[in-house]
DNA sequence: TCCTTATGTATAAGAATCTTAGGTATCAAA
DNA sequence: TTTGATACCTAAGATTCTTATACATAAGGA
C-alpha cells in the first residue's frame, strides 16, 4: 500500500469516501482512483482491496452489483444507507486523527 | 488506543517524536504525555508500547538507562544516532500521509 | 488493617489489517 | 503468440494492536 506503516487501517475509510462520491464503482477501479489521486504515492493492492470490499458488505456497509462488461466481470459497489452514515463516522476519526498527531509532533501549534 | 483504527501504525513515530523532544523518558512516562498532549484523546496501552519499545531498541533506534526511584524501576529511553535520523523520515512520513489522505477525502483542496 | 489507586515493567493469546504470492479469465496490441 | 491491461479471487504469513494477566512498590482512604 505504500512503504510507510502508516496507511494500516486506512482502506476502510478511503473506500467510503471513494463511494459517497461516485456513487458506484467496481474493484478495479478503486485502485486505479487512488493511484491516480495520490499521483502513484497510494497503491491499493488486491489481496487487501477484495477482503476489505467482501467485509464491508458483510458489514451491511456496502450492495454489490454484479455487471458484464466486454465479456468480462465487475462487481460494483454502492453505499447503503447505514454505509453513508459510516463515512461521515469515519471521515470524523480521520480528521480528529489528524488533529490528534498534529498535538503530538507540533505542539506548538496545540 | 482509540476506537479509530487509524492509529495503527502511528506508535513508533509518537515515540520517537516524543524522545526527540524530551532527551529521555521512560515507558510510564510517555503514556502520561501522551494523554495529556492528546487531552485523553490517545491512550498508549502497555501491552502495545513495551514491545515497541523493545523492538525499538533491538533495531538501534534507542538506547536503555534503567535506574531506581523510589525503590522502583525505570527504564529510561533515549534516541540513537540513527533513531534521531529515522525520527525525520518517520515524521516525513506522516506529513505525507496527511498530504495524501487528504488528496483522497478532499480532492477539491488538491 | 485492608483495599484501591497510582506507579512501573513485562508477556502471551488472540484479533485485525496488511503483504506477498499465487490462481483464473478476457481482450488488445506488439 | 506473448505481453500488458483489465477484472476478479484467496491463502499463508508478517505486523501491529487489544485484552488479559502477572509482578512489585507506595500512598491514601475506609
Amino acid at each position: 500500500m505504500s512503504n510507510s506503516k502508516l496507511y494500516k487501517g486506512s482502506l476502510t475509510t478511503i473506500i467510503l469516501k471513494l463511494l459517497n462520491e461516485n456513487d458506484k464503482m467496481y474493484g478495479y477501479e478503486i485502485t486505479q482512483r487512488v493511484k491516480e489521486l495520490t499521483k502513484g504515492e497510494l497503491k491499493i493492492t488486491e489481496g487487501a482491496l477484495y477482503p476489505a470490499l467482501h467485509k464491508l458488505e458483510a458489514e451491511g456497509l456496502l450492495d454489490v452489483e454484479v455487471a458484464k462488461v466486454d465479456n468480462r466481470l465487475r462487481k460494483y459497489y454502492k453505499l447503503t444507507e447505514s454505509g453513508t452514515k459510516e463515512t461521515v463516522n469515519k471521515l470524523e476519526e480521520l480528521a480528529e486523527y489528524i488533529k490528534t498527531m498534529q498535538a503530538l509532533v507540533n505542539p506548538k501549534l496545540a
